[in-house]
RNA sequence: GGUCGCGUAGCUCAGCUGGAUAGAGCAUCUGCCUUCUAAGCAGACGGUCACAGGUUCGAAUCCUGUCGCGAUCACCA
């Protein structure tokens, strides 16, 4: 039985004996640092059960379990804190029952239902950047978090593969791509892709330009102008403006060319009606348009699998919208049926979210195609038929999408999936530079090769510095400064709340020491170092009585016996940084015992013994708190 | 404008299911490598927890309002 709980019994039968009340609850914390003693029983909350000076009853609940718990070794009382010392027995033993335990932290399967979690699903047009690698993290750290906290996990992505989107690279590969491939060209094939895609917007952008000096935009202008007008009161404001024509720069104007955008697109561009014939090709089934577009997703998916590779995550499942963009269509009658949704008199269907305090949303068009929602709900049935033991999904997805998860997660309860209670939007802030927002047309992006190759270029620069490194291989050295680098990375991207938006300044690069992924990587090597020199029988198991513990080591003894419930934490958060932020804790408490006590120069054999069991028991942790963060951990650096 | 999220040291972040004097790292300054890896340790400096009310024995934490930043409010995905 852990600690507390066995507290908890006999501070309420000390509450029952001494005062005839009954507790409900006992509220604990760790004892703070200045204060003697291991573990705290706040007193105030029990006064509205006993009356009394709180200070009093501290000292009498602390004397009736000095005189009833062998644990407990002492107590003070300061304010209305009973600060327990707990005997260093307890610490021992419970030292005894993990050291050897390899998977110490993770619970074994204890849930028949499993969790799905979707990750990355990205565009085909883009290859991977800052932003994705933070998703991706996200994703994969999550899914190996519940995991270890015991329940099955199928980590999956849903790849948007389909669309006008991806017309457009693939209309500008044709055009201007002269049958260039990743091989031809030496580019990696997402690169290559993403390229075409820039290279159609470029070209749009030019026609745009060209069309907005026109007298038939000219037109347009002032029917948007009045429109505006009139849809935002402020008439003569707009009047104004839209007399100053030739005004390029004027408010209405960039209003303008930006709103019109999208219906220049569909309804007058040259280009633009290109591609809208290709999409209509691609969905008839277009032998040549099918084929070109499976090449080039070939490429672009080669690309990704490379950067995964690279970044160290995977997927047991892929999902593909080319085959589940008509899902979703059935339950939309269904649900007409059962009166979850309303046709309007167009045809159009909708959910009446009003009473959630939330607005009508469109499920199924006029036309009888189907939207982004109408496809997330066919998707999310479509799982739960894939994989019948799943019972509940986590989509990790940024926090623009908040308010589309949010309806989403509402109608499938309404249709009745009682699968549809555990759902759970993961949702993260924008990785942002300190020049705002990423935009690969401005060539701001950070792309996700590239910087993975930079943390290991860094990661070089300081370890040659350093200069530990002189007897390895220099395959050995490469493999180690990306361990290095990566490690940094996705510890400065973990450790940080996921709903926080993070500033990422590329020219002041992420730190090696303190509270980062290397400090932490770093311990871990000199543990490593001292189970290298240590010769002792690994077996020996000493007797709690044999053991007086140092200050230092009944700190790390506390502080792993909190793991397995950093984990259990973590996962029904759904928060990687409460297990980084723990393992630097750990980490801290280990460095200032290394730093302080004298391992294998121990004065005594148990003791040496003991230290470096304890070591290697540190080590073992760390080793397993980043392995379900997905960093790697080094023997030497 | 409506809705949602965020606001803690010069900077980056913990702490938020209410508890003791609000913690780390970076930066700045002091010490510590003839002893297990100094990517480390020990210490100093640094705070009106955005602001104002409220609830409570007790508020960074809960509630209300204000301000600032961001997102979102498509028959796009």
């Amino acid at each position: 039985m852990k600690l507390q709980d066995t507290l908890e019994l006999h501070v309420k039968a000390a509450i029952k004996e001494l005062f005839q009340a009954d507790l409900e609850s006992v509220e604990f914390q760790a004892t703070r640092k200045e204060f003697a003693g291991d573990i705290t029983v706040v007193v105030f909350p029990m006064l509205r059960v006993v009356k009394g000076n709180p200070v009093v009853i501290g000292e009498q609940i602390g004397q009736y379990l000095k005189d009833n718990v062998t644990l407990v070794k002492g107590f003070n009382v300061v304010k209305g804190f009973l600060n327990i010392e707990i005997d260093d027995t307890y610490y021992v033993d419970f030292f005894n029952t993990i050291k050897d335990q390899s998977n110490y932290g993770f619970a074994s399967l204890k849930d028949d239902k499993a969790v799905m979690v979707e990750y990355s699903s990205p565009n085909t047009n883009k290859p991977l950047h800052l932003g994705h690698v933070r998703n991706v993290l996200l994703g994969y750290s999550v899914s190996e978090i519940i995991k270890a906290s015991g329940k099955k996990v199928y980590k999956t992505q849903i790849i948007n593969d389909r669309g006008i989107h991806i017309c457009k690279s693939m209309l500008a590969w044709q055009r201007f791509g002269n049958g260039e491939t990743p091989e031809s060209t030496g580019l990696k094939g997402d690169k290559l892709v993403g390229n075409y895609y820039v290279e159609f917007e470029k070209v749009f952008q030019e026609e745009y330009s060209d069309w907005l000096h026109t007298n038939d935009a000219i037109l347009k202008r002032e029917e948007f102008s009045k429109k505006e007008a009139t849809q935002k009161m402020l008439i003569e404001k707009y009047n104004e403006k839209s007399l100053n024509g030739d005004d390029m720069s004027s408010e209405i104007f960039v209003e303008f060319r930006k709103e019109f955008k999208n219906e220049y697109f569909t309804s007058i561009s040259k280009i633009g009606s290109e591609a809208q014939e290709m999409l209509r090709k691609w969905e008839a089934g277009d032998a040549e348009v099918v084929a070109l577009w499976e090449k080039m997703n070939g490429w672009v998916y080669e690309g990704f699998e490379e950067t995964y590779k690279a970044i160290g995550v995977d997927f047991d499942k892929y999902y593909y919208e080319s085959q589940t963009y008509l899902l979703g269509k059935e339950f939309v009658a269904e649900g007409l049926k059962t009166g979850v949704f309303e046709e309007d008199p167009d045809g159009s269907v909708w959910c009446d979210l009003t009473d959630e305090g939330l607005d009508r949303k469109i499920v199924l068009r006029a036309d009888g195609t189907a939207v982004y929602m109408t496809q997330d709900i066919g998707t999310a049935i479509q799982r739960i038929k894939d994989y019948p033991d799943v019972g509940g999904m986590v989509y990790t997805v940024g926090n623009e999408q908040d308010y589309h998860f949010k309806v989403l997660f509402l109608i499938l309860k309404k249709l009745g999936f009682d699968w549809a209670k555990n759902l759970y939007h993961l949702s993260y802030g924008m990785v942002d530079l300190p020049s705002g927002k990423m935009k690969s047309r401005e060539g701001t992006v950070v792309d996700a090769d590239d910087l993975i190759q930079e943390m290991a270029d860094t990661a070089e620069e300081i370890s040659k510095e350093l200069g530990k490194l002189d007897d390895y291989s220099e395959e050995d050295k490469k493999a180690l400064y990306k361990t290095i680098g990566l490690g940094a990375l996705k510890y400065y991207i973990l450790k940080v709340d996921p709903k926080k938006r993070i500033l990422f300044d590329p020219k002041e690069s992420i730190d090696f020491q303190g509270n980062t992924g290397p400090f932490i990587q770093y311990t871990y090597a000199r543990i490593q170092s001292i189970l290298r020199k240590s010769n002792i029988d690994e077996n020996i198991t000493l007797n709690a009585a044999e053991v007086s513990l140092h200050d230092k080591e009944r700190e790390l003894l506390k502080q792993l016996e909190q793991f397995p419930e950093v984990i259990q934490n973590a996962a029904s958060q759904h928060s990687p940084a409460l297990v980084a932020n723990y393992t630097y804790d750990l980490v801290k408490d280990f460095n200032s015992f290394y730093q302080n006590v004298s391992i294998l120069g121990a004065d005594k054999e148990e003791e040496k013994v003991f230290r470096v069991q304890l070591s290697k028991a540190v080590g073992q942790t760390v080793k397993n708190a980043f392995s379900i963060l997905g960093i790697d951990v080094p023997e030497r650096m």
